[in-house]
DNA sequence: TGTACATCAGTGAACGCGCGTTCACTGATGTAC
DNA sequence: TGTACATCAGTGAACGCGCGTTCACTGATGTAC
């Protein structure tokens, strides 16, 4: 039987040949990458099941429990992954100057790309995270994954002040990085959500958007 | 049988009596109501079931159908009824102030108090908003009411401009009301989308938040 | 070198569930004559 | 005033679907003797 694309009763739209023995944990990976695009895809960890990521893997959805405890096991662990590139791709947009003002720009500049780039894994990660399963197989870390990101943007912020920033100050007068880190993803959440979700023609361009966010909570460099 | 909650297999969580000839516009209102609370609880257009709705509303899915061309129909046209709900809400904070700096600043009071007394039915309007079916019940007034909040928006930033408010000029050095009506919806809508996502001890309060991104906006009343 | 056996990497059928939708129907009530 | 009939506001059973999960199994491959 051919593979029938759209008919999701249908069979499997991969084969995919029995692993060596030993190597049981590559199904594992093939397992994730396929929740990943489903995850891409639906933008919904509700929406994917355990049959379509087996049907997309190529393997039958029993399978799945040599790796998993169940199906929110899976997605759960699926998420992580999109965390953990997430922050991989931040860090690597960052690792790529010295200087702090344009590190965070940078860090802006990556945040705001992965969004609009692959809004589906976007909206898992951050509009609709998927709480912990009772059991999971997932370690402490991945499931520590969104806290230990937004710490790094504090860093990144406490940066360009220690570098002399005139950042914004809150209404009480004091000048607080985690405060402004807040401030500054809130917003730049909301900006590329609003992107995803509301398509609308004149919404102004995002990079302006981010770039005038940055600007307006002080936190480029000051102009002369 | 007496009404099992929680167990959602079981008979309707309402008894409900036939209306009279003529009145069966009632059961469309009952079953509307029903579909939001459901929305309030789960966030989610996707989650809410007709059989659901119907056994809540203490009446045979069928029934639905009398009122409803579908599922997406009857969820689509609750979802609409939420935003008619909000846009009510938003309208009245407005309209008890002749002076526009406290008319914006009651629509942002507003708005974050609706999102964070009603998060499940504030992430059915902005996080997770629904396609419009190809066919619906609902009206083109109740489809546009997104878009027609936002010029609502437009305007009240716009007074305040035009009541001499010092507001942030975009990176162009121009001021413009649908510019700025985007940031701080932006803004607002990233605060509150993370505040009910996220839920972690040490966010600022949201009131606190709020103001201050007005505050930077340059949308208060300029201090002496 | 041969062979019995354990292990590994899966499969396929079956279960009960809630779902959206269709179908033929029922019983109360208003209305025409 | 009585009665046949149309209409209205629903009901209940049935359909096929995809789902999560369990169960007993299969067939290839490595290993102990």
């Amino acid at each position: 039987m051919v593979d029938t694309e759209g008919d999701p009763g249908a069979g499997p739209t991969r084969y995919r040949a029995r692993s060596a023995r030993g190597q049981g944990e590559t199904l594992r990976r093939d397992l994730l990458e396929s929740a990943l695009e489903l995850l891409s895809e639906t933008a919904d960890p509700d929406a994917v099941s355990i049959r379509a990521v087996a049907r997309r893997t190529g393997v039958s959805a029993t399978a799945c429990y040599r790796h998993f405890v169940d199906r929110d096991d899976l997605v759960y662990c699926a998420v992580g992954l999109a965390f953990a590139d997430f922050t991989q791709r931040l860090r690597s947009a960052v690792a790529a100057t010295d200087d702090p003002f344009a590190a965070l720009e940078a860090a802006g500049d990556a945040y705001h790309r992965y969004a609009l780039e692959q809004p589906g894994r976007y909206r898992v990660l951050f509009s609709n995270p998927m709480d912990c399963p009772e059991e999971t197989s997932a370690t402490e870390e991945e499931a520590q994954m969104g806290i230990i990101a937004f710490f790094v943007l504090v860093e990144l912020v406490q940066g360009v002040i220690d570098a002399g920033a005139t950042a914004a100050a809150d209404s009480e007068g004091r000048v607080d990085a985690g405060y402004l880190a807040f401030q500054l993803w809130s917003w730049i959440h909301g900006i590329v959500d609003l992107n995803i979700t509301h398509t609308y023609d004149h919404w102004p361009a995002t990079e302006q958007t981010i770039h005038d966010a940055l600007r307006l909570l002080g936190l480029t460099r000051a102009e002369p």
